[in-house]
DNA sequence: TTGTACGCGTTATCAC
DNA sequence: GTGATAACGCGTACAA
């Protein structure tokens, strides 16, 4: 409410002083110093970060942009955590969007974000190409990827290393024995779901596996359709004995249409997917999954979206982490 | 990147024309306004959402902002996710914070968005009395509470009915025979806390079942209580045949106790949770809950929001939503 | 050491 | 119908 005028004035000052004394600026003798600090409080004076940002050009906002598919993505709500966490740690501020996957959103609130004046970005991009961030990171706003990355666009990028994922998923399948391994995949033109899919690919050919189509299908991330295509797959005249889902929702899906099915696991079908979740030792069975750091993924993209802030011109970076095999009772 | 004056140069106009232009003023011939939205298109034009912001004191920000305790709680995601698309869908912006059940971290994010001239703010106030939030209020900024209320302020209000909720729960374990209930409830200096164990005492009287107050217990909220607390009772020289477990996390958190005890649920523990879960169809097994409206309590608390931005005298209006139990093979 | 004055990008109120 | 111009609250170069 009160601002830097009033507060000039009952302490007799120029707003210049006040000003100096906020700045933590030494140019103030400490009686001047002390009178205004009293009017600061008499006056529950609180800076107009609004101001201050239509002055200052640069980085100095404290505040930045997420945009993430879908906050309720248990994987999502890890990310954004780790991103706020860090955040809130260097004193920033956080806008937060939810996109849905869906261009048009995304779009609007990058928009949102370029005419806050938001210091950066964190996004993981709705696809290789995704004209809007090409955009965005064309004005020199910065921006970080996470999670899935671009392919012209060279920016700093936080990903787990999913083909690694995928394979050591898939060769554990195969090392119970499994030769009819399903595959349920996300949207093929995010980076992450074409790895998973190579993971997947690579260790079957390690083993000599012939590849089944049939056994291959591509979703959206979504929980239905985990359970419609796990559906597909177990209808089929050769069912496969085991399925990889390349990510959370997707295998709560299958699951449902496990037991739907009134299929055991892992005796009748093997399960494992990706992504971990915080009661997936609770639930029936027991989920193996290849767990990805998403918590580390979100810290460490807000951390080099700051150092970018502070740092315009440094080379982009890229940070890749590594997942890990959790192995439960699900297969 | 480009301002009101570059475009009104470009345009050979002033800026007040330009900003007529924008914002759909019917005083500008034909002409000119053909000239000025070529030169608009050419600059690639995007209002400062900052500029507009210190400008206009009103409610014009298209920006309000949401504190929740924590974004993984699945509830609170999904309240979230009814604030946003609600806000999405009047073309407002979302300043999202986890305030961790922490009242500095509440306070610090009270301050900047106060900071930041939001048109409002939503959020489950930390405690009856929360100080920082009656503070707020008092500037005149718009707070809508959810979730929770509070003792002394008069505010708008989107709640579930608790009472009924708890009522319900225990009274569907009394119907299945159950006569020793363990209770874990929340913080009790949050008001659906107290009435959650009004609601469970209620039902217990109204069958005139003693009270045991060992079997009684006081959490946080947290995975990590409910399983501590969920063993304490287990451990009981005369333990619950049931439990009713006031909020998502910690229900999650007694299951695995029960789980580690090996104990069959519901044979030798029956078990009713607050707060339902998308997965809970799929956890072993299948919980009954409570099921709150979670994302009708966030659109509706962004709803009731908006009105209020567009009529700041309106009467503080209260919603009251029903809860649901649903009945899965816990109990 | 302190004060004055300008500019950041808008909107709105005047004149013309 | 259009164009100057004054705020909004802040930081800072420059003057005192």
């Amino acid at each position: 409410m009160a601002s830097l005028q009033e507060v000039a004035q009952r302490a007799k000052v120029s707003i210049a002083t006040v000003s100096r004394v906020l700045n933590k600026s030494d140019k103030v003798v400490p009686e001047t110093r002390a009178v205004v600090q009293q009017a600061l409080r008499e006056l529950g004076y609180r800076p107009s970060r609004v101001a201050r940002r239509l002055r200052m050009k640069d980085g100095r906002a404290h505040l930045v942009g997420l945009i993430i598919p879908d906050i309720q993505n248990p994987f999502y709500a890890e990310i954004a955590r780790g991103v706020e966490d860090a955040a809130y740690a260097a004193e920033y501020a956080l806008l937060l969007c939810n996109s849905d996957e869906n261009p048009e959103k995304e779009r609007f609130y990058l928009n949102v974000m370029l005419s806050e004046s938001v210091d950066g970005i964190v996004l993981p991009p709705f696809d290789d190409t995704d004209a809007a961030v090409i955009e965005i990171a064309a004005t020199g706003m910065p921006v970080v990827c996470v999670d899935r990355s671009m392919a012209k666009l060279k920016t700093d990028l936080v990903e787990v290393d999913n083909h690694r994922g995928a394979f050591e998923a898939v060769s554990h399948l195969l090392a119970k024995g499994h030769e009819h391994i399903g595959l349920i995949e996300g949207r093929s033109q995010v980076s992450t779901s074409r790895e998973r899919r190579r993971g997947y690919l690579d260790a079957l050919a390690e083993r000599e596996i012939a590849v089944r189509k049939d056994l291959m299908r591509a979703g959206d991330f979504k929980q239905d359709s985990g359970r419609i295509l796990a559906n597909e797959l177990l209808a089929l005249r050769k069912p496969p004995t085991a399925l990889f889902v390349c990510n959370n929702l997707m295998t709560v899906g299958a699951l449902a249409t496990i037991h739907q099915r009134g299929l055991r696991v892992p005796q009748d079908v093997a399960i494992v997917g990706f992504d971990d979740l915080p009661w997936a030792e609770a639930l029936d069975p027991p989920l193996t999954v290849v767990r990805q750091p998403a918590y580390e993924v979100g810290r460490e993209a807000m951390e080099l979206l700051l150092k970018r802030i502070m740092d315009p011109d440094r080379a982009p970076v890229t940070v890749r982490l590594l997942p890990e095999m959790v192995t439960r009772s699900s297969t």
